[in-house]
DNA sequence: GTACAGATTGCACGAATGTGCTTGAATTCA
DNA sequence: TGAATTCAAGCACATTCGTGCAATCTGTAC
């Protein structure tokens, strides 16, 4: 195994697991700890990893947490999201929200897909970035920390250019009488203009999120076009739903 | 067999293998591992493989240039990173340019400090999420792939919103009689409105950089206020720079 | 056919890189 | 505090790399 090859799993390893140790990895990779230090310590320098005693934690506390949400319920978001991205036709300009289920879409989108990806979210333009035929459009703005998306006036501005054929939401909480609600202000201004400036709309929703509310409404419910959820989540948690208009999208269990 | 035809040869079996091994090669193709290694450099500069020590790996032709670029001379742009992080003033606001170079200095920005930072750079906002005390804008447009960096239209115009007290620019190329310039004409636009949108203006520069020139020119070396670069640049390479009134800055050996 | 320019290749040699080991210091934990 | 682990620095060894040079091959012009 090449050093470079070695270093690559390194990382893809930490990005799954969050963490590594020096000795694991030496056992793993079939190599001295001494190497794995010098490895460590090289990626360290080039802000890939954070270097921790015994071993690396990923690079920044907020993009820990961050990497923490993603591992919340990541096979019900992971099959969301590739239902999700199955909704995108070749040439479409579609409008990405920012969220972890809508960075999985970005992640599952076909590698010979053409279209193009409009987002507020720094993570969904870099994961894109190595896609060869998306051309990527980034909504500038304030960057909300928590949630690593841009928000404000110059993102809703921004949004006035544009005419998208899609809209996928990543959806806080949903309920059938309050709607689409969420727990930023400016994260509800900024979806409202998501969903006004496309054709279709999207809400990506996993089954935790249904009925619930937050303190500030987006839209209501009749604003999507489309819901897809988790096959975890059962026929009569979707009535109202259904009852109102919404088509219904459950992915087969994968 | 033709040396185009070996080439080929090579792009095939790396894509099914995703590594290729000097030494293998060398083997199969009855050839000196010279030769193979000549083959590899090539067809790395043309960005069909990833160079490595020992092979070469698949790489995904867009981000490859960005993860080679920060492998080059990272103790100096940390270096340079790490004296230009100084200039920045508490309570200022700080256009941030994309960049390998810059992207250290945002790592390198104290902990401490209160300051807006606009940037048309995603990994830079990533990388100043968890920064406590900082305000991140970021500057929306076109992905750039190659440099992750937005450019176009777009980013120009949200430029003209912003008056800044201090802009850290990248710098690709420098010449005294030809002043800053790109490899790309739209990131050659952001850069100039970045500049114009300063009071002052600080070039980032690393030694292999100095007197040289690319395709599209940015503004004359007179755009520029102070000049941070690494301490291995002799006094004598400066002195063209010096004379025009830049006020050099270099860090002492660290 | 002959001469010549340019490209390609293999070889030699010094430099750079990667690895494991040893030693002594630093860190962590009981 | 003491013991165990982890770390950094230095060393030796093997592999890989880059460069300069000479030999070979290719195509072209005369």
């Amino acid at each position: 195994m090449l050093t470079a090859e070695r270093r690559q799993f390194i990382l893809e390893l930490l990005q799954r697991e969050k963490k590594v140790l020096s000795s694991d990895l030496s056992a793993v990779l079939k190599v001295s700890e001494d190497t794995i230090r010098r490895d460590l310590r090289e990626l360290a320098e080039l802000g890939l990893l954070q270097r921790v005693h015994g071993g690396a934690l990923l690079t920044s506390p907020a993009i820990a947490s961050y990497a923490d949400r993603q591992k919340q319920a990541p096979k019900e978001k992971e099959a969301i999201a590739r239902t999700a991205a199955k909704l995108v036709r070749p040439g479409q300009v579609v409008i990405l929200d920012g969220g972890t289920t809508t960075l999985q879409v970005a992640r599952h989108l076909p590698l010979g897909l053409h279209a193009t990806i409009v987002t507020n979210s720094p993570p969904i333009a870099i994961a894109l970035a190595d896609h060869p035929h998306i051309e990527v459009v980034m909504l500038g703005g304030q960057l909300y920390k928590k949630a690593l998306v841009n928000v404000g006036a110059a993102t809703v501005e921004a949004l006035r250019m544009i005419r998208a054929d899609l809209c996928l939401l990543g959806v806080c909480s949903l309920h059938p009488d309050i709607g689409i609600s969420v727990t930023n202000l400016n994260e509800a201004h900024v979806k409202r203009a998501m969903i006004a400036r496309a054709t279709e709309v999207v809400g990506l929703v996993t089954a935790a999120k249904l009925d619930t509310a937050a303190s500030y409404v987006v839209e209501s419910i009749q604003a999507l076009t489309y819901l897809v959820t988790a096959p975890t989540v059962t026929d009569e948690m979707l009535i109202a739903y259904k009852s109102l208009g919404l088509t219904v999208i459950r992915d087969e269990f994968s």
